[in-house]
DNA sequence: TCGGCTTGATCATCTAGTTA
DNA sequence: TAACTAGATGATCAAGCCGA
């Protein structure tokens, strides 16, 4: 995997209260979960070569990534599982070996519930659909035409002209782009998402936004680094009580992942294409 | 700013049974 | 036969609080 320079305070995360050198420590730690995805990652092991307590390197590193060490861990394991079941011949079981797992139903359950499908409908429908645009994808999926008339929350998705016409706007229970977010939708970059019927809980707005010439296999896993915009907000959305009760809008800007950016772990296209109406599978 | 403690929550493993 | 699911159990983590 290709080193890049140190990003330090990236955008979109509450790094200001952060130093450098602590910053620098918890990229260190996710380059070394990314290099050594078979190895094991405990908290205490991650803390040790960051040189901080266990406990203080957990809060730095929540400050920096809106993860947590663990969840971080695991969704570059999966991360890794894609691409393996994409681009490989290898069982299951084998790829649940080599990206740390020592149980096959650990890993499938985890697999099913994180990335939204089993690993091995995920590649099934890999070989399918890896060479269909992602821009085709989105755009028969949406953009969801206009703000409902009661909405709890909305967001302004901005970018530059690297990035597609279209993004996908979700509200994730973590930091991580994984699991099926309370709410989603497509919408025009440059344009505005409103949410109603939110649950609620405590949720973080996320939007990823592909480049025009991605297909889906480009959007799976670390190779989507060059394809694909995230869109990231500092702050939670809080609901209780049926509305927002800290903010009832968030903006997100679209710019080029960075290493210290959590792994795309939903399979957003794939789920998108596997559920256009016309779709073959 | 950092380290340590506590406690409830979450995760990984193992195992057995089921499904494709 | 490989892959998946579900339940029980122990290990580890998450988060709040406090003190130096």
């Amino acid at each position: 995997m290709k080193s890049e320079p140190l990003s330090l305070h990236t955008e979109g995360y509450s790094t200001e209260h952060v130093s450098d050198d602590r910053i620098a420590a918890v990229l260190r730690s996710v380059r070394s979960m990314r290099e050594n995805i078979g190895d094991e990652h405990s908290l205490r092991n991650l803390a040790q070569s960051a040189l901080l307590s266990p406990y203080h390197f957990h809060r730095v590193f929540r400050q920096v990534t809106a993860s947590t060490p663990a969840r971080f861990v695991a969704a570059c394991r999966m991360e890794e599982a894609k691409l393996l079941l994409a681009n490989s011949s290898d069982n299951v079981t084998d790829i649940c070996m080599q990206v740390g797992y020592s149980s096959l139903g650990t890993f499938t359950s985890q697999f099913s519930r994180l990335v939204g499908m089993s690993p091995r409908r995920f590649r099934r429908l890999m070989s399918t659909f890896s060479a269909d645009s992602c821009a085709d994808v989105l755009a028969a999926c949406g953009p969801t035409v206009s703000p409902p008339e009661r909405t709890q929350v909305t967001g302004v998705i901005d970018g530059d002209s690297d990035c597609g016409p279209l993004a996908v706007v979700g509200l994730f229970p973590s930091g991580i782009p994984q699991e099926s977010p309370a709410a989603c939708a497509v919408v025009r970059v440059s344009g505005v998402v409103a949410f109603d019927g939110l649950p609620d809980g405590t949720y973080y707005p996320l939007a990823v936004s592909f480049r025009s010439s991605a297909t889906v296999a480009d959007s799976i896993g670390d190779a989507s680094v060059d394809h694909c915009l995230i869109g990231v907000s500092s702050a939670r959305v809080r609901i209780s009580g049926g509305r927002a009760v800290n903010r009832d809008s968030f903006p997100l800007r679209l710019r080029r992942r960075r290493p210290i950016d959590p792994p795309l772990v939903l399979a957003l296209p794939l789920l998108l294409a596997a559920g256009r109406p016309n779709a073959a599978a």
